[in-house]
Order: C-alpha cells, then structure tokens, then sequence
RNA sequence: GCCCAUGUGGUGAAAUUGGUAGACACGUCAGACUUAGGAUCUGAUGCCGCAAGGUGUGGGGGUUCGAGUCCCUCCAUGGGCACCA
C-alpha cells in the first residue's frame, strides 16, 4: 500500500513534498468541500428558466453501524448524473433525508435504556459526516427527517385524507367520503334506502362508511409471543417460535389499520406500463398483485338450501370436478357437514387450529383433509360430489373454495390418491394415472358440449356458457391483499385518531401533529398492545375518548418523502401544489431491489390517492427507476486446528484433551495440499507442529485421544492485505486473543508465539468468502478507510469502475491503485513533477481535437444509460492519448475537465480553477466548474476518411485492409481480391460471393 | 415447483443495432530510470504451439455469409414467490 503523508498526498508524485506540482487530493477535496458548502451552491430553487430533472436516492435508515460501502454506490451514481444534468442546463433536485423510524432503534432502546431520538440523532450525525466526506451535491437545505414532528405532522395529515376517502367503483378513483355520505343520505344503496340511512345511529353510520374508506379498522392475526410480551414481524418468527430466545409465537387477532390497496389492484398494474423500472422489477410488482384471470361458478349442494361459489382459472376442466375443498374456517363448513361426519369435522378443525397456532412447519407437507359428508352438484351434468375441508385451501384467496380436478391439478391428484377418491380422465392419453397433467393443449373428453375441443379454446365457449345460464360469471381475482398499516410499537407515527363509543374520528387537522410522548420505558402495553397505552394520561381523554395506540409502520413515512423534498419547509400544507406542479415526478429514483414489493408499491399507492384527491397531478410517482446492485463483503477465513475427540460418543474424552487448547492456524493452500496431494492424516500434521510448542507438548500416548478439524473463523478484513494475513495486527486483534498464536504458513514454515515474520518471505494465505456486508462478519469497509489513503474522487471512481451500477459484486479494493494512478496521470497533464506547470494556450491539433471529441460523446452516451464503468474507461483512454500526443494545451484540457467533473469534482473544480485564474491568483473567485455548460459535440471532427476493415474468407477472419469510405463496392471487391493474404487464402479457388457491409467488414466466399 | 436475472482470460469487466471477442483496469512477467522502489515509464500477457497455425464467450443442437448477441434444449449460480385454485 502507497505510504501517505500527514497532507494526503502521495509521497512520492511529488517533488519536494507540498509543492505546486502535487496532486495533494486532501488538502484540495478539503477546501472545495468548504467553499461549497460556504456558497451554498447546491441550494436548489423551485423555479427556474432551466427545465427541471428530479434526481432522487433511496433515503437510508440512519442504522447504528453507520454507512459502508455498499451504501455510497447508488449514491455516488445519482450524484454523477444530478451533476451531469445541471452541466446539460438543467435545474436540478438531488435531495438527501433520513427514513428515521423504526425497529431497530426501539430494540436498541429495549436493550441500553437509551432513547430512540437521542440514538437516532446520534447515528444520523455519524451518517452525516461519512456522506460529506464523499462530496455528494445534495441540497442539505431540504433535508427530512421522517421521526420529526415538523415532517410526521404531514404523514398524519395525508392518512386523514386517505382515511376520509373510499374508492368509487364507477369512477374508478378515490373521492371524498363525503360524497358517499351524501349518496347514502340521499340516494341510499343496494343495501339500504335513504330513509333508513337516515334513521341509522351514528355508530351504525360509521360502521357502514368504515367498510369503505382506504384507511380502515379490521381485525387481523398478528404474531403474538407471550414471552417477550410483544407483536413480532414475519421475520422475527422462525418455525413457530422467536427468532430471539425461542419462546413460542401464537397467532392473535387484534385491532389493526389496513389501507385498501386492493382497490388499487389494476391501476397499479397498468401503470406499470408507464414507467421504466427494469423487467425483473415489474415482473415482481406483477407476481405480487397476482391478477388471473378465470370464473366464479356456483354449486347448489344436495338435499340443501346453500349454494357453493368457486374460483377457477380452468373452467374449461368441470367436468372433471371429482371433488370439492372448503378452507377449514369457511363459513359453510358447520352449516352443511353431516352428523355422521361431525366428530371427524371437528377433530380435523381442531387439528388445523393447532397447526396455525405455530407458524407452520413448513418443509414436510403431508396431505391432510377430512369429508363434510355434503355434496356438491355439477351444473353441468348434475354428478355428485364429495365436499371436503383441507388446509391446503386458504380462506383469503378467492372465495376460500375450490373445484378440484385430480387429472390437470397435482395437488387435487395427490389429495384424491390420499383419500381414494375416484379420478375421471377428461384429456384421455394425455393422462397417464400416475400424476396430473395441468396442460391446456389436450382433447377433452367425458366432457359433454365440450367433447373434442382443444382445452384451451373450450376455455371461451364453456365461459359464455356459463354466463348464459346464470349459474357464474367471468372473474378478474388479485392475490394481492390490503396492507396492514399499523404497529404495537413506539418508534413510530401515531395515529391522528380518537375512539368515542368505538368508533374511530379523525383529530382536527388544527391539532397535528399528535406528537409521539415522550416514555422511559419501551414495553408493550396491556394485551399485546403498543407501549403507548401505557401512558394513561396521554391515552385518556375523559368521557369515554381515548386515543389510538398504534403507531404506523415503516413504510408510512417513506411512501411521501419524495414529494416533502420539494417544498421541506412548507407548514400550510405538505408541499405548495405549484411547487409539486413544477418539479413533478422523480426524474430518476435509485435504489435497492429489496423494495421492489413494498416500498414501491405503496408509495405508488399514496401517489395515487393524492392523485385522485386533486392534492397533486400526476399519478405514477417515479418515471424511471434504477435499482443499484449489492455490494456484497469478502469475508476472510483464517483456519484453526481444534481437537476433536477420536470415538464417536465418547463423550468423557474430551476431558482427556488439553485445554485450552493453543491457537494453530494453518494457511489454507498448504493445508489443502497437505491434505489432497499427499493423503496426510491431519493427526499426523499436528503431531509434527505440536512438537514445536514448548509450552503445551502432548504424550504420544495422549494423542490417541485427538482427532482434528480444522475450523474456519471470520477475520477482520482490515487486518488482511489481499488475501495475505497481517500476523502482527492479527495477534493485536481483539485486546490479543490470538497473542500466543501459531502459523503454519504457505511453505509449511512455523511462526511460533513471539517470532516475527522478518526475512521469513513465506506468506499465511486467508480463505476467501462472500457474503453480506455485516459488522458481525468482519467485512464491512467503511468508506472514511478508503477516502483517507486515496481521497473521494479516487473512491467514487472506483466504485464506478467496478462494473455496472446494477450488477450485485462482492467489494474489492485490488485495483483501487488503478484509479488512483490514473487521477495522478491526469495531473501530469497539468502539472509535471519537475518542471511545475506545464498546461499552455496553444491551438490544438486535429488530432488532439479528435481524442476531445470523441471523449465528448463517449461519456455524453454511457452518462445518459447510467452506463459510468465504461465511462471511467473512456477517461482513461482519454487521458492516455494526450500523454501519448504530449497535450498540455488548455483548449483541450478544460473541456476535459468539464466531462470528469460529475465523476471527480474535486480534482476538476481545483484544476478548473488553475485554469481559470492566473498561477499566482488561483484561488480567484471564478465561476465553479459546477455551473460550467457541458462541452458541446462537434462531429466534424469525427469524420473517418478511410476504415480499416476485418477481411474474412470464409467467415474466418483472415487480415485487415484498409479502405476509403467513398469506394463504391466494385472497387472495394478489386482492392480485396487483389490482396496477398486473400489471394492465399482463396488458394486459387473462384470467389462465390463478396459480403460487404459498408463501415463494418468485408466477407469473401470461395 | 413457478417466475426473473446472470454464466466471457488468473481477477473486475468491455463488445450500445447479428459484423475484428477480451476494450479499460487489476495482477503477473521482462526491461528502463534510480542509492532504493511499493514512484514513474516501456513492452509482453485467453488457451495449445518453437512456428505456421489451431482453438476459444457454461454444455449440446439450430438459424445465418457471419452468433457472446437470435431460437430450442440442458446444466450451474444468484434473487423473488410459494399449498394462489
């Protein structure tokens, strides 16, 4: 690694330590970090002459490990193109903010006592700081913050306007409430006449409305666990039980706020069809909404007033119906079971109760199911069939039941082979009887009117049928259901809402924001509700008015965020409609695929609503979308020798082996060919390095007790070179755990306790893992680390050039040098180690205009396709040709620097700077580079005279030939044939044909 | 099981429209300058081969004058969803 001085730059480039000629990257990323800051110059206004582009980043959770690398990637990648577009003219938003609510600061809480503002302040500081170390161009001035008050006032106010709005099935858009109200007091519905609307109680009235409004009160399952007294999400439960200390998990029903997304269901997906977001990410916000397309078809049971309703894709199977499944908790269960089959009903109910109390096991599905003992009727050919109940049916998904075809469906055919029900064959060969064929490409048969028709084009005709005679209709269904939207938690926005006799009002706008109370302690309050209802005084508002409890979850929010950063400090309304009218949608949105379900959609949905409520006016949030890849850790492996005893359960023999056992490390290569090439039993190895301990020597005879392993254990990264072990800080590690260590290194040299490696040139070789990025692996890589030995503009240009913003890679600092060397070859052109200064006003050359120019539009094109690795590469092709043409000449480096700016501000803005204002006067006020126009392409100085084509015989490329563009293609076919190593090739033989494609190759058959 | 993405040198990768595969870097090797080099510069570097040449983008097949790129099929890796009717 290159030794740096106490200023930063390297200690070699420069000639007498901090003279003119150095490329001193600290003390210039330093004070420009300064200046800009000091002028302001990323205040953004809201209007401008500029036409607009809005350039936005996922915002972090503010986590108390701080920002690693993986985090600055997207950040770094909007940051080019937020300045590449103000270059291009534009007037440009690149905001900043922190999505601080949230779990993990409330765990923390749990555990130290410590409150979530105070820790939360805390880590935001700390991101604060690792961001500015990077020189981003955010406008800090419009920085949000979700956890305060100023902000969550507008969260709640725009929950009120989704509470107080239902989802008009005509108009297809949410409209106010009121509007409802004023139908049900005039008009009344399907359900009730005005009159009797009118004679309703008030609680009778608002249970009605809450049936549609898009924020309402339903009861939901939560995962309970009585031991940590306490609601835990999804992921903190694992095989029926907490994550953290095992304690078992009861589903319970509690009172819970959902947003009717559902309703939403088809707006969403079609406006998909209006935004760029990758393929991959559509296909996921697809799958998630589940839309299918099929019928609802009504079964009359036997000897029964009831009727059944199913949901089908395949109405095109009836009539291979050999049996019916009811979810266990369908309403018609009890109402139409047998007597005869009542006790195997219950049994079965209880058994599946039991089963959804523990989160269900989920690997080994066995099939289950018990008969109600009814019937069904086909309504096509009135055959009888056997209604079942089975868990594999679930209550939420269509109507809760289903037709069951055993021929097409391998469920259905498992479940009928279980419980030999009969199975009818309705698509004849293309059914064999040992499994189900879900085809649509057989000919039916058994199937009455549909007898010989392709399945797939019966699928029409038995629709219309069923249309005809009444007994089901055609049905669009989404598997999508409504989102939960509130939490038994602390840390987050509290409901703007009252409960008087139950029933929920809205808080007066001119009392947001119901501020979060302040508490000592973070317990859940009674019944597994949130911490807050442990504050009676903050809860009870006399005569029977309490507040609600419930906070809102994480998502609430960041589903709006984008639009607050538009007007931040509006405290009239969440953003002036001026304000949101001229910046409008999110120009380009980046961030992390982990969103691409939740995040996303519901802040799709919060756009949508406002949209519909005439609060803003455009309805799909972000135009485009660019979801940055991971940055995985490289984790390193050291390898342990660690004893392990010799027989299989003999148990007592581990007391027999020494403890504590001495730390042997073994480099991994020499341990892998100890092992493969030689066929050493890795006793026998130890054997021989255990005699050269001197402080822990065991008896032959006690080595009859050993048997070894070797183990891996995570390293610190930044304790390995590459993949070479730095054994002097690694025994430092951890207040010296591994002090007295020994290693057996790549050569199968020892280094005992106390040695140093000194003249020994044999290396210990770490293994090599990747994985996530995480502070309990060792492999996380703080950026400060790496913008310290090389500076920020090396560091954004490296992650850059690492490949393609959207690719996953595992992070690497080899090649980091690269980079660096390259932003040093750069100053060279400006500055020689020796001679100082040497960029001039000379005219440059055609030759040197042509390498400008081409830069120009190479980096004009990878810019706008986001495409910054190939990018990089054309700077340093660039810059490699004006050395190589020895061009110092300011016509062309300014321009140059113009390009790099968005990549390397430093560097530029400083270099700009020299440029601008005389040597002696260089840090004159000129206009920063940032406020400079991108350099204009001009083709001219592109234009080819002549190309240099592949000539192929055969379609194998054989030599190159160089050609005018202006030859006409008879010309071309003479000078090709007339060639030497064409005429070898064609080996006398007569030419066929002559393939050539003007500009690209020339092809010769013979 | 289903859906999506990705497979190219020792490594990260490039090839934007079907047209010279491996740009640009890292690493490695050789050399220059030097008291020194972990600075800088020059050259070499897919694989086999002394060379001529052959071969090569996960495997197999196809379309085409021509395939990393298009089609079929199989394999591997990563991600998402999963009793979804």
């Amino acid at each position: 690694m290159t030794e740096i001085n106490k200023e930063g730059s390297s200690q070699v480039s420069l000639n007498g330590g901090d003279s003119d000629g150095a490329y001193n990257f600290r003390k210039i990323e330093e004070k420009w970090q300064q200046k800009w800051k000091d002028s302001g110059i990323y205040k953004v206004a809201n209007s401008s002459y500029k036409p607009k582009c809005y350039v936005l980043d996922m915002f972090p959770y503010p986590s108390g490990a701080g920002l690693h690398v993986g985090h600055p990637l997207g950040y770094i990648a909007s940051d080019i193109y937020a300045r590449y577009k103000r270059l291009k003219g534009f007037n440009v938003l690149h905001p900043m903010g922190y999505d601080s609510f949230g779990l993990p600061a409330e765990q923390y809480a749990l555990e130290t006592g410590q409150h979530p503002a105070v820790t939360t302040e805390k880590n935001i500081e700390t991101f604060r700081s690792q961001l500015d170390n990077i020189g981003f161009s955010f406008d800090w001035s419009r920085e949000v913050r979700t956890s305060d008050p100023k902000y969550y006032k507008w969260t709640q106010w725009i929950f009120l306007q989704i509470f107080n709005s239902y989802f008009c099935n005509t108009e297809k858009k949410a409209l106010p409430i009121s509007k409802l109200i004023d139908k049900y007091a005039t008009r009344g519905s399907k359900y009730f006449t005005a009159e009797q609307w009118n004679g309703y109680s008030e609680k009778q009235q608002q249970d009605i409305l809450m049936e549609r409004r898009l924020a309402f009160i339903a009861y939901g399952e939560v995962n309970w666990c009585e031991a940590l007294g306490t609601v835990l999400a999804n992921d903190e439960v694992i095989n029926g039980v907490s994550e953290r200390g095992g304690h078992p998990v009861v589903k319970k029903k509690m009172r819970q706020w959902y947003l009717r997304i559902t309703s939403y269901a088809e707006r969403l997906l079609q406006g998909l069809e209006t935004v760029e977001f990758s393929d991959a990410m559509k296909e996921m916000q697809r799958n998630w909404i589940g839309k299918s397309e099929g019928a609802e078809i009504t079964f009359n049971i036997q000897r029964s007033t009831f009727s059944l309703q199913v949901y089908t894709t395949r109405p095109d199977t009836i009539f291979g119906v050999d049996f019916m499944v009811l979810a266990p908790e369908h309403d018609l269960v009890n109402q139409i079971t047998t007597p005869e089959q009542k006790e195997e009903i219950a049994k079965y109910l209880e058994y599946t109760k039991g089963r959804s109390e523990r989160e269900r096991l989920a690997e080994v599905k066995s099939i289950t199911g018990a008969f109600t003992g009814a019937y069904a009727i086909n309504p096509f050919d009135s055959r009888e069939i056997p209604i079942w109940i089975s868990e594999y049916v679930l209550a939420g998904y269509g109507t809760g039941a289903i037709m069951a075809v055993p021929c097409g469906d391998q469920r259905d055919f498992n479940f009928a082979k279980h419980f030999n029900i009969p199975i009818t064959n309705i698509i004849g060969d293309d059914y064999n009887g040992e499994e189900a064929n879900p085809t649509k490409e057989a000919v039916l048969i058994n199937s009455g009117f549909l007898n010989g028709m392709l399945m797939k084009d019966a699928i029409p005709v038995v629709l219309l049928k069923i249309e005809e005679t009444g007994i089901g209709k055609r049905k669009v269904n989404y598997k999508m259901r409504d989102a939960g939207f509130s939490r038994q938690r602390y840390w987050g926005e509290p409901f703007p809402i009252i409960y008087k006799d139950g029933v929920a009002y809205a808080v007066d706008e001119k009392h947001l924001p119901v501020e979060l109370p302040h508490v000592e302690i973070y317990k859940s309050g009674p019944e597994g509700k949130g911490p807050l209802a442990n504050i009676h005084e903050w809860v009870d508002l006399g005569s029977g008015a309490e507040r609600e409890t419930n906070t809102m979850p994480g998502y609430a929010g960041s589903s709006w965020y984008f639009l607050r950063y538009m007007d931040p400090h509006n405290d009239a309304a969440f953003a002036d409609k001026k304000v949101t009218d001229y910046w409008n949608q999110v120009d380009v949105y980046i961030g992390g695929t982990e969103h691409a379900v939740g995040h996303l959609l519901y802040s799709r949905l919060w756009t949508k609503i406002l949209f519909d409520l005439d609060l803003i006016s455009f309805d799909e949030p972000f135009k485009k979308l660019l979801n940055q890849g991971m940055i995985q850790g490289s984790s390193r492996l050291v390898f342990r020798f660690i004893p392990i005893p010799v027989e299989p359960g003999g148990y007592e023999l581990i007391h027999k082996i020494k403890y504590p056992f001495p730390f042997i490390f073994v480099s991994i290569n020499y341990y892998n060919k100890l092992i493969d090439e030689m066929g050493v039993d890795p006793r026998e190895v130890l054997n021989i390095y255990l005699k050269n301990f001197s402080s822990f020597t065991i008896s032959e005879e006690e080595l009859e007790y050993y048997s070894f392993e070797v183990y891996p254990l995570r390293v610190d990264v930044n304790l390995v070179d590459g993949v070479e072990l730095n054994i002097n800080e690694f025994r430092k590690w951890r207040n010296g755990e591994y002090a007295n260590a020994t290693f057996i290194l790549e050569d199968g040299k020892v280094l005992s306790f106390g040695e140093d490696l000194g003249e020994v040139k044999s290396k210990y070789i770490c293994g090599v893992e990747t994985e996530k990025m995480s502070k309990s692996k060792y492999n996380t890589i703080n950026p400060n680390e790496i913008i310290n030995k090389y500076g920020a503009d090396t560091f954004r240009m490296y992650e850059m050039f690492l490949g393609p913003v959207e690719q996953s890679k595992p992070w690497d600092t080899k090649g980091i040098e690269g980079i660096h060397r390259f932003l040093k070859k750069l100053w060279r052109l400006f500055y020689d180690d020796i001679k100082g200064k040497i960029w001039n006003g000379e005219k440059a050359s055609d030759a040197e205009l042509k390498v400008l120019h081409k830069t120009i539009k190479k980096i004009e094109e990878d810019t706008e396709r986001f495409s910054y690795n190939t990018a990089v590469s054309a700077f340093m092709i660039c810059v490699n040709e004006l050395t190589d043409l020895k061009c110092h000449k300011k016509e062309i480096l300014e321009p140059l620097l113009i390009l790099i700016a968005p990549y390397t501000p430093h560097i530029a803005e400083e270099l700009w700077h020299h440029l601008k204002g005389s040597p002696e006067n260089r840090d004159s006020e000129e206009v920063s580079i940032l406020d400079a126009s991108f350099p204009k392409l001009e083709p001219k100085y592109l234009v080819e005279a002549e190309k240099e084509y592949p000539v192929s015989i055969n379609a194998k490329m054989r030599t190159t030939i160089k050609i005018s563009l202006d030859a006409s293609a008879e010309e071309v076919e003479k000078i090709v044939l007339q060639n030497e190593v064409v005429q070898k090739w064609m080996d006398g033989k007569p030419l066929k044909k002559l393939i050539y494609v003007k500009n690209k190759m020339i092809n010769v058959l013979v």
